[in-house]
Order: C-alpha cells, then structure tokens, then sequence
RNA sequence: GCCGCGGUAGUAUAGCCCGGUCAAGUAUGCGGGCCUUUCGAGCCCGUGACCCGGGUUCAAAUCCCGGCCGCGGCACCA
C-alpha cells in the first residue's frame, strides 16, 4: 500500500535475438581465458549472454578456454576468480567445463577431419607455410592423402615431433581475402616441459588453437547464440568452414563494440605486465585504477550498477566508452537507500566552543527515511574537528550549523584552530540565518580513516578522522560520509579504517 | 597496406532492416527551481545531436553512390 511507487520506470530491455524460433531453444555461453580475472568488456560478454539465457528461458554455460599453456597461460587462481566475479554480479550457470579437461574429445574431432580430407598435417616451417598462403598456393603436404595424414597425427601424439615442427591445419579457401582464413591452425604443439598446463601438467602435447575448440565446443554444448566482441568477427568466417564440413547449423552471433570506463584500465595484458614489473605500485589485480571486475567491487560498486550499464549499452556494435559519471549515478541510486551515512571530516580542523554544557549526547538515524539503525556521538570536551574544506568559507561573526548537533558562531579563525561560541539549538534559527550545515566529529571518541581515492592514473590517500561508529562497521560494508561521497569499508585496523571513495 | 564493421547531443543509447507518426525518445552531464539537518536522493523546468557531399522520392536519420573519420582483424593468442 505504501510503496506502490516501487514499480519505477521500466528498465530498459533487450533486443531479441535472431532466430530464436528456428532454434527452439536458447543456450549462450560465456568462454574466458583464465589467463586473467576478468574485466568489464569480459563482464559484457558475460552478463549479456545470461540475461538472455534468462529472458528465454534456455540455459547458460560458463567454460574456461584454457588451451594455451604457453602464450597466454591460464593462472591458477583465475579460474576460481572468474567465477566468483560471476557469481557476485548475480550470474548462474548451468553447467560448467574447462577446456584442457576436453582434450580427447578434441583429438576425436581432429581425427573425423583428417579421415574426411578435411584436415592435413602441415611439417612446413610457419615461414614457409605463410609465404605459400600469402600467395594463395597450397602448401605440399596440403595434398598428402588422410592415410599419411593420420600417421603423422599418430606420431605427433607418440611425441616424435616437437614444438614449431608440425600442425593441423584446415582446409579452407586458398584464395579468401583475408589471408588468415587461409587454411587455419587447428592445433599445434607445445613443449609441456617447458611450459606445463596448470591442471593437466605435460600430459597432453597437442593443443586445440581457439578457433578449433571454441568451435567444437560451441557445437557440443548446443550453445545456439553467441554474444562477443567484433575483435571475433573473423572468427565466425573460419570456424564456418568446420561446420559445414561436419554438416553442423553455426549458431546465430553477435557481435558488439568494444567497451572503455573512462579514466580506468581495461587490457589485461597491460595490467598483467605492470603488475609484474612493479607489483609496489598497485593494491592488486583489485587496484581501483583497474577496470577489473574485482576492482569495481573493491570500490564499492554494486553488481546492480554493473548489469544496469551493461544492458543500457545493448548490442551496439560501436565503441562505447562508458563515462565514470555515468556508473557513478547509477551506483549512487541503488546504493543510496542501503547505505549507511556517517560523518568524516577531512584534513580536520579543531573548533573549540564555548558556552556548552557538557557532556551531550545526540542520536542520529543512519538514513533519513530507510530503517537502518542509529548511532550516537558523545561530545565530553567542547571541542569538535570539521573539514578545512569549510572552514576556508567561514567568516568571523558567522553562524554555522554542526548538524544534528546546535548551531555555533565563530569568533576567530587561526591557521589551525577555530574558536566559536555557542549560538542556539535549533535547525530553524540555522535556516533563517542561511548558516552552513556541516558534518563535524569530536575530537575525543573518533575513528582514524584513511580515505584512498583514484585521480586518473594516480592514487590519493587522505587522512580523514570519522565518528567512532565507523569502527562498527563491517569490512566491505557500502556507506555515504555525509557530504563526501560514497565508499566502501577495504580494511579495518586496530586503530584505523581504510575507506575507498566510490565516487561523490 | 589488405579485409571487415561502424559514425545520432559533452557521454552513452533508441530509431535505421520494413522512408512519412522524428521540427528525433531515454539516461547521464550541464543550468535553474522545489524539497531536504548533505554539495546526496526525489520531483519540476531548461539545455543540447542525425559526419560531409551528391542522388532516388511528394517525403530520407532511415534507401543508393562518393568522401572523410573512428574501431576491429590480418598469430603455431584467446
């Protein structure tokens, strides 16, 4: 009855997908490399993908794309990473799979092409191959018939080639314009001694390239709808080829713009080299310079604000560069009604007030309309900080309100030190008076903080000293400092509270 | 260089496939007001865009051609 208002204007939705009925069912996927935890273009992908395995009622499938033991080797923690970034943006899976898990199923689907003439093993060096393709030519063993085909395969499995010295290729269109459609790897070795896969070690030598066990996989899973980014685009030309051979239906795809958070770091590989060369510099994979998943969250974005964006972006297939003004209304929105609102003063400045009858004690609910408590501030010595950020507009003779608390008029303003005299109790005096309302702490009772901010590419910490009742709070709690912006709770100290500001 | 995909207000997005209802909607930003013990939220008002040039048509943001600009791909990476 009260809160009918609740309904809101309806949320932007999206766009159907194609063919929905030809499919008769909807099944997405979302394939991360766990080279990486993942970032907000990942998150795209993968929020898309299940908002539409929700809305038709199909199935979503989460599978790690780990077949590159080498270049881009998964990491043993992102596996476990990636899936608790999902599950903390509210997304479910149906069922799970780790590629280098799949290695067999892989070896049986290369064989099926080789016995069809589909596939070859090429011995050529990656020049020479590259110079015949450049030039639209098949390379010699291009024609070897699937008999010799499937022994060199059988060798390369017994381990008598090494890496660099084979791989399966493709059979696709010599003269297709873009040169790498051009009879594509299959699968190539790798030298698991060297570079052993982080779950199955060196037990397997011959690895699926993308392409081959996406494909392969995709098709296996009955995924029907691929969402990704248009860096896939030819992708969907090569794998074609391989459908059509093995007389499979491509599911539909789509693929849409890359996305930029304004003023953070998406490239994982940036972030992974930096981390590496000065892990000093950084708080983490979670740094909050870093658009990582793990790093909005650490900032005190909720996965709300996160799925809000992302569908408001829709399958767009421009760039979109996402303004941090933007996340930030959205975030201040749903976290407004559930955060708690504490006073912190920054770079403080003591007022000592005379004229008070001590000590006194006000009680403040931490939400002007939501029940979410209240908490207290005992004032013992007349003495309260507030920020100099006020003080610099506060004049001798002027009157200003300390909120929730009484009204005090300053007397003198020194370089450190203000001094004030009480002026009257209630808020009405402060409104016909136009003076200030501003947050104060006391000086006795309080709680150090140390507020960390991000400027661009540089990282700020500011000592703020807060009312004692943010030592209550629990780690990760989402809070508003009164006149400040919002934050997170990263750490609590014995002595000290490290808050990270969301945004104003 | 070659191949592909795009270009709607400061930002993002809807509309484009199936031309008129679009003197272009929405969100955010910005300006102003109301409300409020926040410079927040909410409510109200305002601001501001179809890349350029041709063509087709009674009619083009929407269709066609050319140009310009942006992005992506061109791996034994994913």
């Amino acid at each position: 009855m009260l809160e009918q208002k609740e309904v809101k204007k309806e949320e932007r939705v999206l766009p159907p997908l194609p063919n929905v009925e030809s499919w008769g069912v909807v099944v997405t996927r979302f394939a991360p490399n766990p080279d990486f935890p993942i970032h907000l273009g990942n998150a795209r992908a993968a929020i898309l993908s299940y908002e539409y395995a929700k809305m038709y009622k199909g199935k979503f499938v989460l599978r790690f794309e780990d077949t590159d033991p080498r270049i881009k080797r998964p990491l043993t923690f992102s596996y476990k990473v990636v899936e608790d970034d999902l599950a903390w943006l509210g997304i479910k899976w149906d069922e799970e799979y780790i590629q280098s898990l799949r290695m067999e199923t892989f070896y049986e689907i290369a064989k099926k092409l080789i016995e069809m003439n589909y596939a070859y093993v090429d011995l050529c060096k990656a020049e020479v191959f590259r110079e015949y393709r450049n030039a639209g030519k098949a390379c010699p063993h291009r024609n070897q018939d699937p008999a010799q085909n499937m022994e060199l395969f059988e060798k390369i499995l017994a381990g008598e080639f090494r890496e660099g010295e084979a791989v399966i290729r493709l059979k696709t269109d010599l003269s297709h314009p873009d040169p790498s459609v051009r009879d594509w790897v299959m699968m190539r070795i790798v030298d698991v001694e060297r570079y052993p896969h982080p779950i199955v070690g060196d037990r397997y030598r011959l690895w699926p390239t993308y392409n081959f066990a996406a494909a392969v996989d995709d098709h296996l899973m009955g995924v029907t709808h691929i969402l990704r980014g248009k860096e896939h685009a030819v992708n969907t030309v090569k794998q074609l080829f391989l459908y059509k051979y093995l007389g499979w239906r491509y599911p539909e795809v789509v693929h849409f713009g890359r996305v930029g958070l304004e003023g953070l770091i998406l490239s994982k590989s940036w972030i992974k080299t930096r981390l590496k060369e000065h892990p000093e510099r950084f708080m983490g994979f979670d740094d909050i310079r870093f658009a990582t998943i793990a790093a909005l969250r650490r900032r005190g974005i909720l996965p709300e604000t996160i799925r809000e964006v992302i569908i408001s972006l829709g399958l767009s297939p421009t760039d979109a560069r996402v303004s941090w003004a933007n996340i930030a209304a959205i975030n201040r929105k749903n976290a407004d009604p559930i955060a708690k609102r504490l006073f912190v003063v920054c770079k403080p400045v003591k007022v000592i007030i005379s004229g008070v009858e001590l000590p006194k004690e006000v009680e403040i609910p931490y939400h002007p309309s939501k029940d979410l408590g209240k908490r207290r501030i005992v004032l013992t010595k007349p003495e309260v900080y507030v920020s100099e950020y006020d003080v610099q507009k506060l004049a001798s003779g002027s009157v200003v309100r300390l909120m929730e608390l009484f009204n005090i008029e300053v007397k003198q303003i020194d370089r450190n030190v203000v001094t004030a005299v009480y002026h009257s109790s209630d808020l009405e005096t402060a409104r016909r008076l136009s003076a200030p309302i501003i947050q104060w702490v006391p000086c006795e009772n309080n709680t150090r903080i140390e507020l960390v901010s991000a400027d661009g590419m540089r990282l700020r910490r500011t000592l703020c000293i807060g009312e004692s009742s943010i030592a209550l709070l629990r780690k990760d709690e989402i809070i508003q400092m009164v006149r400040i912006g919002f934050g997170r709770v990263d750490e609590k100290k014995k002595n000290r509270v490290r808050i990270i500001l969301a945004h104003e």
